[in-house]
DNA sequence: GTCTGTTACGGCGCACGTAACAATT
DNA sequence: AATTGTTACGTGCGCCGTAACAGAC
C-alpha cells in the first residue's frame, strides 16, 4: 500500500470520476483503472461503484466509506509528519525564494503562497518576478531557491518538473453575445486583444494559429498591451477579445463581465514547471513548498476545474 | 511512501539493527540499507544513525523519533481500515479454519491463534491438526482455508508463503552440564533422543547430518519418541540430548531445566509456510488472518529474537 | 573470526503510457 | 459526437538478491 495510492482514491473522489483525477494527477486513464484495482485487490473489497459513460459521479461503496475516511486522516498525518520532521532539524529556517516568470506570478503564486503560509505560518516565501529570459540564469546563480514558468528550462543543471495545465482560452465581453464554440473564420473577424510579441505566451498563440493555417497578420489586432491583467481588463472595458491563461480567469473569478468562449479546433496548452538547481540540495523549506506545489490542496476552490489536459 | 517502508523502519527500530531486522523480515541486508536510504531521501532528513560494527543498537535521530511516531499510528490505523473493512462487507462471518501439521500445531499455532483472536474477537479460528501428507489433499478438497507446515508444497492449485524461521535447535538437560558450541564429534557421544523417522523434522535432520558427513546410525540414539513435546519432556527429565523447532522452546519458555546447546558446523534450517488453495478467493477472515500471521507483531515477547536465517 | 552496514551489479516485476474498445448521454 | 471506464500490450524504473568490501568487537 502507498500513499499516493490513498491520494488518488481521494482525488478520484473529489473529483467524482476516474477521468477528472487522471487530469489533475497527470495520469491515463488507464493508469487510474489499473491502480485502483491494484488497490481493491490489496484492500480485498470492491471501494468505488463506477458509472461509466453515465455522468454521475463515482460513489464510493460501505467499504469505501471506510476506506476514504481512513486515506484522508493518512494523508494529514503524513503531511504533518513531513512539516513537522522538515522543520526539526532545519534549525535556522532559512527563507524560501521563488523567481517566477509575470504570467504564473500573477495568477498562480498568488493563490499557491498564500495557501502555502496559511499552513506553515513559521516559514517565509518571498516571491520575485523575473522575464523568462533571465529566470534560468538567476536560478543558477543562486539568487532565488526555487523557478515557476511556463517555459520548459532547456539549460543542463537545471531540474525541473510540471505541476500545472493552464492552457490559453478565449475571452469576451458578455455583452459582445458571443455563444457556444466558434469558428476559426468567426474568430478572425472579432477584434483581438494581444500582448507583445516577446513573451511566452505570444509565441504558444502563434504556434498554435500556425498550427491551423493561421498567422497572427491576419487576425483582427486592434490593440496590443503589456501584460496578463492588462488583456483581462480590456476585455472587461469592452474593448476585444483576447487570450488569457485559465488561471487568471480562476484567480479573478468574480468577473461577470466577460465569459469564455470555445474555439473549435484551437488549442494553446500550456504546462507551468517548477525549477531547482540539480546541484543544491533541498532545505527544509524547499522541499516543503515544492511538495505542496505538487499536490493538489491548494488548487481546491479557486482552480477547481480540472488541472490537466488529457 | 509506501506501508512497507513504515514497518520497515519500526521494525528496524524494534530489532536494533538492519540486520535483525531484515532476517524478520525476509529481507537481505542490502535491501534493508537501500530502503533505509530511498526512505530518508523521500523524508528529506537522516532517520537513523547507523552504528556498524558496533553491538549498540541504531538509534533514531530527531527527525527519526516524529517518524517513527507516526510510523507506529500510520500502521496501526491502516491495520484498523483493514479490520473495519474486511468486517463490514462480509456479513455472516465464515469462521477460519486452519489445517496444521503437528510441529507448528504445537508451538506456532497457539501463540499466533490465542494472540489473534484477542485482537479480532469477533472471528472464530478453528484449528486441526493433520500428518504433513494429509494436510495437502484435505486443504485441495475444501475441508479448511489456511494450511500451516513445515514442508513447502508440491501441489499446483496451492499458493504459499514463507512467514517463520524456525529451525532445529540440540537441547539439553542443564545438569548435563554442556558449555558453549559443542563439535560434531562430541554430539555423536551425546545420548539422543529422536522422533520417528516419518516426520519431516527427521528428514531435515538426517539431511543435515549428512552435509557434514554423519549418518543417523553413527549417533548414540538412546530413545525414539512420538512428538516435539515428547522430545521436549525427555530431556527435561534428563533421559539425554534432542532437536526441537525452536519455536517449540520460545513458547514453553519458563522451562530451566534445559539449554540450548549449538554444534559447530550444524544447522538444521527450517521454514513455516502459510498455503491457500490458488482458486479459492480470500474471504474477510480469512485474510486478516494472513495479514496478521505475515506480519510481526504477534512474534514480540514469546518470540523475539531474530525469526530468519540469513 | 563474527558481527555490523555499505557499494556495485543484474534480473524481474510493477506502474505507466498508448491504442483500441464498449457503453451511456 | 463526447465522455467514461475497460482491456491488451510494450517499456522503463525501482526493488530486491548476490557478491565483494570495510570497520568494530
Amino acid at each position: 500500500m502507498r500513499f499516493e495510492q490513498l491520494h488518488l482514491f481521494a482525488t478520484i473522489l473529489s473529483c467524482g470520476s476516474f477521468a477528472a483525477a487522471g487530469r489533475l494527477l497527470h495520469l491515463s486513464q488507464p493508469s487510474i483503472t489499473a491502480s485502483l484495482n491494484v488497490l481493491e485487490a490489496e484492500v480485498g473489497q470492491r471501494l468505488l461503484e463506477r458509472t461509466p459513460g453515465q455522468r454521475r459521479p463515482v460513489r464510493p461503496t460501505a467499504a469505501g466509506e471506510i476506506f476514504a475516511t481512513f486515506a484522508r486522516k493518512a494523508l494529514a498525518d503524513y503531511r504533518g509528519m513531513l512539516s513537522a520532521v522538515t522543520l526539526s532539524s532545519d534549525a535556522p529556517q532559512t527563507p524560501v525564494r521563488i523567481g517566477v516568470t509575470p504570467t504564473p506570478g500573477s495568477s498562480l503564486l498568488p493563490v499557491l503562497t498564500n495557501k502555502f503560509r496559511e499552513e506553515n505560518p513559521t516559514l517565509t516565501v518571498q516571491v520575485k518576478t523575473f522575464r523568462g529570459t533571465e529566470l534560468a540564469r538567476r536560478l543558477k546563480e543562486g539568487e532565488f531557491d526555487l523557478g515557476v514558468t511556463g517555459t520548459r528550462p532547456q539549460d543542463d543543471g537545471i531540474v525541473f518538473e510540471r505541476f500545472f495545465y493552464d492552457p490559453l482560452v478565449l475571452i469576451a465581453p458578455v455583452r459582445m453575445g458571443l455563444s457556444g464554440p466558434i469558428t476559426l473564420r468567426e474568430l478572425k473577424r472579432l477584434p483581438l486583444i494581444v500582448r507583445d510579441a516577446s513573451g511566452n505566451l505570444m509565441r504558444l498563440l502563434i504556434q498554435a494559429l500556425n498550427r491551423v493555417g493561421l498567422s497572427l497578420a491576419q487576425m483582427n489586432v486592434v490593440m496590443q498591451v503589456s501584460g496578463n491583467n492588462d488583456v483581462l481588463s480590456s476585455v472587461t472595458l469592452g474593448a476585444g477579445v483576447g487570450f488569457v491563461a485559465r488561471s487568471l480567469l480562476a484567480a479573478n473569478r468574480e468577473n461577470h463581465d466577460i465569459m469564455v468562449v470555445p474555439v473549435r479546433r484551437l488549442q494553446v496548452a500550456r504546462y507551468v514547471y517548477m525549477l531547482r538547481r540539480e546541484s543544491s540540495s533541498f532545505t527544509g523549506g524547499m522541499r516543503l513548498f515544492w511538495e505542496y506545489a505538487m499536490g493538489t490542496e491548494w488548487r481546491e476552490h479557486v482552480f477547481s476545474y480540472n488541472t490537466m489536459m488529457l
